[in-house]
DNA sequence: GCCGATACGTGCGTCAGCGCACAGACGCGG
DNA sequence: CCGCGTCTGTGCGCTGACGCACGTATCGGC
């Protein structure tokens, strides 16, 4: 069931499992390839699984009655996918959607629960990731209301960025836009802002990062009180 | 130390407690007056407390380095501070202030602990509030990209007063200015606008509700989501 | 090597919210 | 009842983002 060019353990949490738990799980994860676009799970709807991605990064997307969207927040190889389920609420007011194609693992709800029940360990890793999950979400809020697309558009790249291996992202400007809730053509004026300033590369829904330092330094504070946060919290962060 | 006048189970979640865990709680609670502007807890600090807020009502405040400041959250009676005592972080990027006067219990951070680990429905009650909160949060983010200030304000004096009983706020343009992270102006703005609609009256920091129907019509959804959200979650919810 | 689809660029009028400056208006303390 | 501080109203120029419309470039497939 485990691919070994595939490795569940690039993912952070699974990563940080002891042995006993992890020992546990290995037989009950389930290698799943995350296409782009892929819908995890529906606004109010019960998932059946949760997903620990590890080359894929998933979008939780709120869509509102009109159509309109905004990413709440976003999940790498550092978190998990269907909080909800430990939670207890089952479902959540977002959708759950795949914003860069990659890999993952799953676990069936009804293990995870199980595994959660416990109190132990995991519990306590995934109360911790919640938090940090939870400072992204205010993040997110108070981003929206107070800078500027560029500086967004910084810190959008940066936290995809930090969450893939390499610099390269394949992103449309419409998709970015979507998950900004911002236009299209937002987008585009402020990525060529970043490409002129020699910071970025991209054509064609291929983003190439020329300068991360001046990423950092054109983005607004909230990349980095994300980034500090999951650091604090967690056993390790993405690597940069 | 339990002042008659002044029941603890007003809060919904102490209310919520079974039996057993009430009894033991009884003599740990604390009855504690939260006046206007009070700061229970600043960024990045480690919580002495848990509260539980009765009549007060209290905000998540994120506060940005340049000073300007956006809410991520409001906690009523419905709910408690400081999460992150339990999810484990022991702080948070956010300022916890009281927005509006009013009284509520606390619980040493300790014994919040210790009855967290034991694992029972207080641990899955709290969760579960958490889970609310993260809708909140995820919804404030939302309605700051893509909602106009007249129907923020409107989602805004709805969920304060269904954290108050009454239909009376104390609150001036400038403090609701802070806590949506727009112009003093802008708020005298839509104020009037709602005023001229026949929905508040106002006047020099007391606003009174005179049709709440129709706050809910020129609210945007967000609002309604929230509120779905917090009854599906929770025992029961504000009343009305 | 052409064609359609997809991705990106640009121009233009509009508008909400910003920053600033200042003017009434109410209310409390002396 | 006078005065000062607080709260609210208003005007004005500015800018970032919007909606819409259309132009251009690149890719993949037959």
């Amino acid at each position: 069931m485990i691919d070994e060019s595939h490795d569940p353990r690039t993912n952070l949490l699974l990563a940080a499992l002891p042995d006993a738990e992890w020992l546990r799980w290995q037989s009950q994860i389930e290698a799943v390839d995350m296409p782009l676009g892929q819908v995890l799970c529906e606004s109010g709807r019960t998932l059946s699984h949760v997903y620990f991605p590890t080359t894929a990064i998933v979008s939780l997307l709120y869509v509102m009655e009109n159509g309109a969207s905004a990413e709440i927040a976003v999940v790498g190889n550092e978190g998990i996918v269907g909080i909800s389920l430990f939670m207890g609420g089952e479902s959540t007011t977002s959708r759950t959607v795949v914003q860069s194609a990659g890999q993952g693992f799953r676990l069936k709800a009804k293990v995870m629960k199980d595994e959660f029940d416990r109190a132990g360990p995991v519990l306590h890793l995934l109360l911790r990731y919640t938090q940090a999950l939870i400072t992204q979400m205010s993040q997110t809020a108070v981003c929206n209301r107070h800078h500027s697309l560029d500086q967004q558009l910084c810190r959008w790249l940066l936290l995809s960025l930090d969450r893939l291996q390499g610099d390269e992202l394949n992103m449309t400007q419409e998709l970015i836009a979507n998950m900004l809730g911002v236009r299209r053509e937002g987008v585009t004026e402020s990525a060529l802002n970043l490409q002129r300033a020699g910071l970025i590369r991209y054509a064609r829904g291929h983003i190439k990062i020329l300068d991360r330092e001046g990423l950092e330094q054109r983005s607004c504070e909230c990349y980095e009180v994300v980034r500090e946060e999951y650091r604090r919290l967690l056993p390790s962060t993405p690597a940069r």
